[in-house]
RNA sequence: GGGGACGUGGUGUAGUCUGGUUAACAUGUCAGCUUGUCAAGCUGAAGAUCGCGAGUUCAAAUCUCGUCGUCCCCG
């Protein structure tokens, strides 16, 4: 169960802690994102080593890859990677959406090729809550349709139509199939683009069924980040407010510590660990591309604010002439900054929200921290 | 001493025979992109007076001569 434990006085924070069946997580939080069972380049150990209380991983990957008699015959997700903590599957509404070549959506669910093998699956939302039954994950998302961007409205309001039936269903199988005493949560996630009555009509619709949770689904797929807030406008206030709050694939650590002062509690994105990949560190002050010839000889550690143990030991100089030489190490050791600069950061928020300094905390870090977006974007407050 | 092959961005090559726009490709370099994952991607930029000199020609990386350099073979 989700305990609200705290709501911040000065901005729309809120503290909570959610239970299940692998421990309790302390919100608002965020998940790195395992997509194929292992945040990239990062171990089980690691991710403890700075305390990540919750991974992401994603049911349409994982169901392709190694698959169901797999992951069944270890015992389950949390078994077959070693991770004894929540995990939170995804359900591959969004990967039928940006990944597979779709071949045809209807009512039903979804047939689609795999974008390993070329070979036809199938998807529908019952089929989508057993699997996820299956790899025992304690959040279980389901089918959604997530619409693109830009998206005409007779489009954004088919997917809303859709992700509420799918979303009855899902519930309905939810139920047929859940073990007694084991807890999985499920929760729904609000579609409808661009258009507020047709978010507030998911939000209503969604929340008449009753789930474990809410998600806003369907952002950060090419919207003008101030529209992607703007949706938080139009939903957050239809959400129960004894219920968690996830915004699906955000964000850039300033519209975290931005979408928490709305009252979001969930996070995940692949940010910390792609822009890793791609030789970019997070910091305090903003983005720092570690790839670039400017820190050839800079001797100072990725963060200097930073307490993680990459940044104890090693310099941008030697991690940037890692990642050009193609060391995997270079790959290895930004991600293990970056995640745990998100980790921390979700600690740091917790505890200036329990601390009643979480308006300050945003200034703070705001006037610190270098936005990417153009000045029209502005995140500040 | 004689003979032969080759000199084109940092590196490796294509183009030369059959002269014709701003010399191409790979890699490297530099930078940008990235939001419910695409490590080994995507986009863009810089970078070569085609070893040097002369000649032929409307026009030369390309043909001719000379010269320098590297490598190979023979003595």
């Amino acid at each position: 169960m989700f305990q609200l434990i705290k709501q911040d006085k000065s901005t729309k924070a809120r503290l909570g802690r959610l239970t299940t069946a692998h421990g309790a997580v302390d919100s608002p939080f965020f998940m790195p994102v395992g997509t194929n069972g292992a945040v990239r380049s990062l171990s089980a150990e690691n991710l403890l080593e700075f305390d990540t209380q919750i991974v992401l991983s994603n049911t349409y990957h994982l169901f392709l890859r190694p698959g169901l008699d797999v992951i069944g015959a270890a015992g389950g997700l949390h078994k077959f990677m070693s991770w004894d903590r929540p995990i939170l599957t995804d359900s591959g509404g969004y990967q039928v959406f940006s990944l597979a070549r779709l071949r045809k959506l209807t009512d039903e669910g979804v047939e689609f090729q795999s974008h390993h093998d070329g070979s036809t699956q199938f998807f529908t939302p019952e089929k989508v809550v057993d699997t996820q039954k299956i790899l025992g994950s304690d959040i279980m998302m389901p089918l959604d349709e997530c619409a693109p961007y830009p998206c005409d409205r007779s489009q954004a309001e088919r997917s809303v139509l859709r992700t509420t039936l799918w979303a009855r269903r899902s519930k309905k199988q939810y139920h047929a199939v859940l073990d007694r005493g084991r807890m999985q949560y499920l929760f729904g996630i609000v579609q409808g683009a661009t258009y507020p009555d047709l978010r507030e009509r998911s939000a209503r619709e969604l929340v008449g069924l009753d789930f474990d949770g809410y998600a806003i689904g369907g952002v950060s797929v090419g919207e003008p980040v101030p529209l992607m807030f703007e949706t938080l406008d139009w939903v957050l206030p239809l959400l129960p407010e004894d219920k968690p709050r996830y915004f699906m694939g955000i964000g850039l650590p300033d519209q975290i510590v931005k979408a928490v002062g709305e009252g979001v509690d969930m996070f995940d994105t692949c940010v910390p660990t792609r822009y890793a990949r791609h030789g970019s560190a997070f910091t305090r002050q903003g983005r720092v591309v570690v790839r670039n010839a400017q820190y050839i000889k800079d001797f100072g550690p990725l963060d200097d604010q930073c307490a993680c143990r990459v940044c104890a030991k090693y310099t941008r100089s030697y991690i940037r002439h890692l990642f050009n030489s193609n060391e995997i190490l270079g790959l290895k050791l930004i991600t293990y900054h970056n995640v745990f600069f998100y980790v921390n950061l979700m600690k740091e928020i917790r505890a200036a929200i329990q601390g009643n300094t979480f308006d300050q905390f945003q200034k703070e870090f705001f006037g610190a921290y270098k936005s990417e977006f153009a000045a029209g974007e502005s995140l500040a407050i």
